[in-house]
DNA sequence: CTTAGCAATCGACCGGGTCGAGTGCTACGT
DNA sequence: ACGTAGCACTCGACCCGGTCGATTGCTAAG
């Protein structure tokens, strides 16, 4: 039974109780038997009928069964069939759809402070957790790159083109003199333009060439450029929400539940998390359960969509919840909010 | 019973008897009995008058009984009077010191990133979550406060002496030309040295007096002196293994851990609860359970110091964990970390 | 004031019995 | 071949009662 194995087509009727199964199973949290989707399903057949679909169904790999005498409970696969069968457009409420357009209304102009906020709306309109991976820094041309004299250290800033501010502070060996300092500035005017990427490069050659006390400097300055394209906090994850995710901890291991959260600490893991579930696929990247490592630990689900500036992606958003998750709901929720961020990105960059 | 009555003194031995118990809970989790203090403990009495002593001290609100065959567990008064008697100068394992030691060797020269750093060491030296309050920035001089021109949208710069950076992107009204920006940026210069908190309020004259495309520009340069003195960003809260706390977690109440963690993620609320909770005394402050109607709700109790530069406190530091806390440990670390962190605060000062 | 001894208390644990939900099979009808 | 009704069976949830062990509180003696 490997969950990531093909399977063949489900007939018409089997996908419509695998359906009911799913969905009976998210709204409630119990296993459901074969009467409840009779009577609720509107099939037109009984629930002996349904109990032999529902063994083939679990035969198939898509259903498990806690013991002989309970319920079935979707598996990781089952839930992966329903979202592959799920219409595209899934519709959102009329409260979630104003939501979201209310928000986006109070235009705001700094990319990571939208990301923050859309986190928190998707996480209030899901009840699940919102995740955000914004724009890396490495192909952002640089509009400045200054030194700055406090005294006894010196405060290396780079500004680009859409907004980013990263700095760092060094401290100043005291041989440093105004002059020193107002060469490199010299050197640095000369980059302006560059993106991190390539300014980056350019001042390791720079420095390779530069006397001594400038070489130093330099490379300091290379080193906050790198940093800010690969290192710890190069690229982050905005997060919000989190403690929508505490509901359902306690039904989870103890084990499971710590881990989880030590990793939403760590953002760098999370990053890699979310790369490798949502280099998937175009649209929006479902990733089940057991699918990916990670999530299949947590017994969680990640949805993400991209967001773009024109045709090129920028960076990711989406929301992360239990296995057991009202797929269609969050789905909707999610494309409609990375859609409106495409759109105001897109807006930002002319 | 109110448990923040002023309570007499207990006797050397009601004392050595509620300190036992304390300690033994704290190490086993669980209800301790006579038997084991009386063999423990080493007081020289049998069982039976440690149950004397058991009963007086139950009597005066020290400890609570789940249950009449179950042992003693402390009350927050219980912890409470445990951790005034504790001598102030509680000893680090040898481990610990090194630990702290060997993370203040490495210098760094960032106080934000060297808070972020401390509270992850306290977090990993104590199993709960490290906590801090980082300076604000309403003293501090500014040393740049800038406008730069980034096409569609201005970015407005505000740099402070010890190396903070905050900024504000703002749409550009298309009649902003360059000279208007010239023109308000010569403002701006004039303020250099100024505090931000003294800078806001000359900006506010300055856009009273300005013309009309000044007025708005300047404006929104004081807006952002202001988030950045008092808003939403203005103070933050640095945390750190924050995922300890859902090892205790488990034994909580369902809605006591959701309500802990929407908490954690609403800094504003967070901050407010540390400067309740650490506005107290000199030195080091604990507050134990119900003490703040916030750790109580929470079943946590909170440790904080503050750090100063030379004799003034410009930021606090400390962790939160259950009540049931090895308390003269972290303790402990906590005055060691804020000692070595005022140190550096100090130093950098200079 | 301390201690030994002892009855009393109460949760944890175990086994058995009932109940009900839900299955899976079989036999029958279409 | 497929849908249906009926039914025995399974198994967890729940309840009950009994035992065990930990721990208390009391009492009476030192």
């Amino acid at each position: 039974m490997d969950p990531m194995a093909d399977r063949p087509e489900l007939g018409p009727r089997k996908s419509a109780v695998l359906r009911a199964v799913v969905e009976a199973y998210v709204r409630s949290g119990e296993p459901v038997g074969s009467e409840t989707i009779a009577e609720h399903a509107g099939l037109g057949v009984s629930s002996a009928t349904i109990r032999n679909e529902l063994a083939a169904l679990e035969e198939l790999g898509y259903l498990s069964h806690p013991h002989t005498s309970a319920g079935r409970i979707p598996t990781d696969a089952g839930y992966r069939h329903y979202v592959d069968s799920l219409p595209a457009g899934g519709r959102l409420r009329e409260a979630q759809r104003r939501a979201i357009a209310g928000y986006f209304a109070e235009v705001m102009v700094d990319l990571e402070e939208v990301l923050k906020g859309s986190v928190q709306l998707l996480s209030r309109m899901t009840q699940y957790a919102g995740l955000a991976v914004p724009p890396s820094a490495s192909d952002e041309p640089l509009v400045r790159l200054e030194l700055i004299d406090m005294g006894p250290t010196v405060l290396i800033l780079a500004i680009g083109q859409h907004g980013r501010v990263d700095k760092r502070v060094i401290d100043r060996p005291e041989h440093f003199d105004a002059k020193i300092l107002a060469d490199a500035e010299v050197c640095l005017q000369g980059l302006r333009g560059l993106t991190y990427v390539e300014a980056q490069a350019r001042l390791l050659q720079l420095a390779a060439e530069a006397s001594r006390d400038q070489h130093d400097l330099l490379l300091n300055v290379a080193e906050l450029l790198r940093t800010s394209t690969q290192g710890e906090r190069a690229s982050h994850v905005v997060m919000g929400g989190v403690s929508n995710l505490a509901d359902e901890a306690q039904q989870m291991r103890r084990e499971t539940l710590r881990r989880l959260f030590e990793t939403l600490e760590r953002e760098q893991e999370m990053l890699h998390v979310l790369q490798d579930v949502s280099s998937t696929q175009g649209d929006l990247a479902v990733t089940i359960g057991a699918e990916h490592p990670s999530t299949g630990a947590w017994e969680t689900s990640i949805i993400t969509a991209p967001f773009k500036t024109g045709e090129t992606t920028i960076g990711t958003i989406g929301v992360m919840g239990p296995t057991r998750m009202d797929y269609l709901s969050a789905m909707a929720s999610v494309r409609a909010v990375a859609k409106r961020l495409s759109e105001l990105a897109t807006e930002l960059d002319q």
